[in-house]
DNA sequence: TCTATAATTCACCAACTAGTGAATTGCAAC
DNA sequence: GTTGCAATTCACTAGTTGGTGAATTATAGA
């Protein structure tokens, strides 16, 4: 995992923002990997193949750098979902299409769901007051709203749905099922990661989520 | 926290077995509060104003330690969820209070959401090979199936519902709002846990769940 | 009362861990 | 080429941390 010693032909030997890319990364995975909590800051400088020094010389210490971690999280997840265009789509196809991107993203991005974990482990106090993170994050509910809009007024969807706690819902129905795949499969002794079983997983959201909001 | 230094007429100053259930007390606030990572050996033994080495003569280290308090949060849940009588009730209902109960039982013991988190960042190898944790949480799923059967012949359920699905999901809707309430609550800028809001939630959870369980 | 032993305390350690002061070196600008 | 400084390495530490060997003591049973 360590980054390769040989440098493309154009690359100089020290790069300030290259080397905080990397460290970044090299955090992502150690504290996916062991939670705050277990994460090494001498392994993440050996993940990442830099002097640990340069971590607190950029960084300043183990908890900006969770934090550092955690802001980028969300900035690749949202700019993903922004990428989906659900708004081109009729309501019941975005719906599903939000569906099927959430679970989709949970999947190729396990990191994603043990970094939560972590950060709400601790109360989230690495990402308080950080109106950032609200301005990231509202656009999303704000769309979501605006397609339970148009599809009640055309009348396929129910009326009274919260966007948020349709999202929350959406969100959980995945991140329940994968965040915590090992214990469920361990206390119910089937494999839950299987490839058919993970499709089943996706068609029952999508039962579920369209189920409770189409009208019939 | 800390164990009352003053013991009752009739205690023992020396008792194996409140020894450990203190112990495992300790344990439990400890691990949920700081993750398995996070947690110090020095700090249960404060909590359960015992010497550390007695965590030691009892628990073997640390890891068996964990194990041990998760076996006991997956004992207490299951004892509660009999106690339910689901059996007794008519399909929608049963599934209604489930869904209630396991929505009072995670509010109830915030301490098993984040225990089954670490457990899971560790791949639950504390309970692999555990045959006794499955053993205790199958006839939950069995119950379910029975529930569903029930509704089905009797014209108010879809057919072809999974039930460890249907538990899954049911688990997730209340699991995600809760364990990730923090996080949620910083990025939309909306407090989810005061009193309104979590009426709001369960009344949602019951609205999904059944709006796709009941025909019509 | 005595005694065997389970329950508990005490004192200790080697390995680790986050963090730092100071020295070194690549490189961009002149 | 010289130079100024940012980027990086080096060497080190004070405080933890999980874990343990051996001594001590409460208590049940004889």
């Amino acid at each position: 995992m360590a980054r390769a010693p040989t440098l493309a032909a154009d690359e100089r030997l020290r790069d300030a923002d290259r080397s905080q890319a990397t460290i970044l990364a090299a955090a992502r995975d150690e504290f996916a990997e062991h939670g705050l909590g277990g994460a090494r800051m001498d392994r993440i400088a050996e993940r990442a193949g830099l002097n640990k020094r340069l971590i607190y010389y950029y960084f300043e210490d183990k908890e900006q750098l969770f934090r550092a971690v955690l802001e980028q999280a969300y900035l690749n997840i949202r700019e993903e979902e922004r990428k989906l265009h659900l708004l081109d789509l009729k309501p019941a196809d975005a719906v599903r299409r939000l569906v099927e991107f959430t679970w989709d993203y949970y999947l190729a991005h396990p990191e994603f769901l043990t970094l939560l974990n972590s950060a709400n482990l601790h109360r989230a106090r690495h990402l308080e007051e950080s109106t950032r993170a609200r301005e990231m994050n509202s656009p999303l509910i704000e769309m979501l709203a605006e397609i339970l809009e148009r599809g009640r007024k055309d009348g396929s969807f129910r009326g009274g749905v919260d966007p948020l706690q349709l999202y929350v819902s959406i969100a959980g129905l995945a991140y329940f099922y994968l965040s915590n795949s090992h214990t469920l499969s361990a206390i119910f002794g089937r494999d839950l990661l299987s490839a058919k079983a993970k499709n089943e997983r996706l068609a029952h959201m999508c039962d579920v989520i369209l189920g409770y909001l189409l009208r019939n």
